[in-house]
DNA sequence: AATCATCATCGTATATTTGCGATATAAAAA
DNA sequence: TTTTTATATCGCAAATATACGATGATGATT
């Protein structure tokens, strides 16, 4: 493979691609899911509820903080976590955009 | 890391986190993009669209196939893409409640 | 202060993905 | 028929992702 050729493609593909990514893991799924259901944040629950080793959900976590879908703080010894649900609006906006215009594109099958 | 969990979630959970995975590279992001654009089905057009090998574009095109997001035809010497856009428009519908839900459960933060 | 609980990070093993050249196959063109 | 064109697949190398135990860091409990 030599090296990644992501970087070769569009801004917005890379974007799109980023989120999706994100979300290309049941586990990461399933804790978005968690942390949305309870209005509190969450912290070691995520663990009790997932079937994951603690420090593989906290890795889970990271990737989603670091794509901007979930924020987290720490709340003393424990760490909180909830939707930052102004950016995932806006990554729900993107992807809708994405499929009505492909679907508007293409509203016939040619093969 | 033994073996993979993946199983281990629910199954829309796991659904989600495989249309997701189809579109978490910007390759196949901008493949779908490709055959969107063009009414008219695709062949080696893409390749010459995109920066990578034809042996590498095609496995790309495997796995969009795989998933369902395109249909692929032969015709002739030529093979021809093009979406599948009653997958497409279930995956667009099912990502968009997904967001839909999460952010009507967290109207605000909380962190 | 000593202990416990909560969590992030490190190190490591394994699995999967990405990418390409080489090759195989099949149709079209010469 | 030979050659070219188009594409899928195989095999390999390198990069990433997944998963976990161990460890470290920090705050809470005793």
């Amino acid at each position: 493979m030599a090296f990644s050729k992501k970087a070769a493609f569009q801004a917005d593909e890379i974007i799109l691609a980023e989120f999706a990514k994100a979300m290309s893991h049941p586990a990461r799924v399933a804790i978005l899911k968690v942390v949305a259901e309870r209005q509190s944040c969450i912290c070691g629950e995520i663990v009790d509820v997932l079937p994951l080793a603690q420090s593989t959900v906290s890795q889970h976590l990271k990737e989603l903080k670091e794509v901007g879908l979930i924020d987290g703080t720490v709340d003393g010894a424990k760490s909180c976590y909830c939707i930052n649900w102004i950016a995932f609006e806006q990554i729900g906006t993107m992807l809708t955009a994405f499929f009505d215009k492909t679907k508007l594109q293409n509203n016939q099958r040619c093969c």
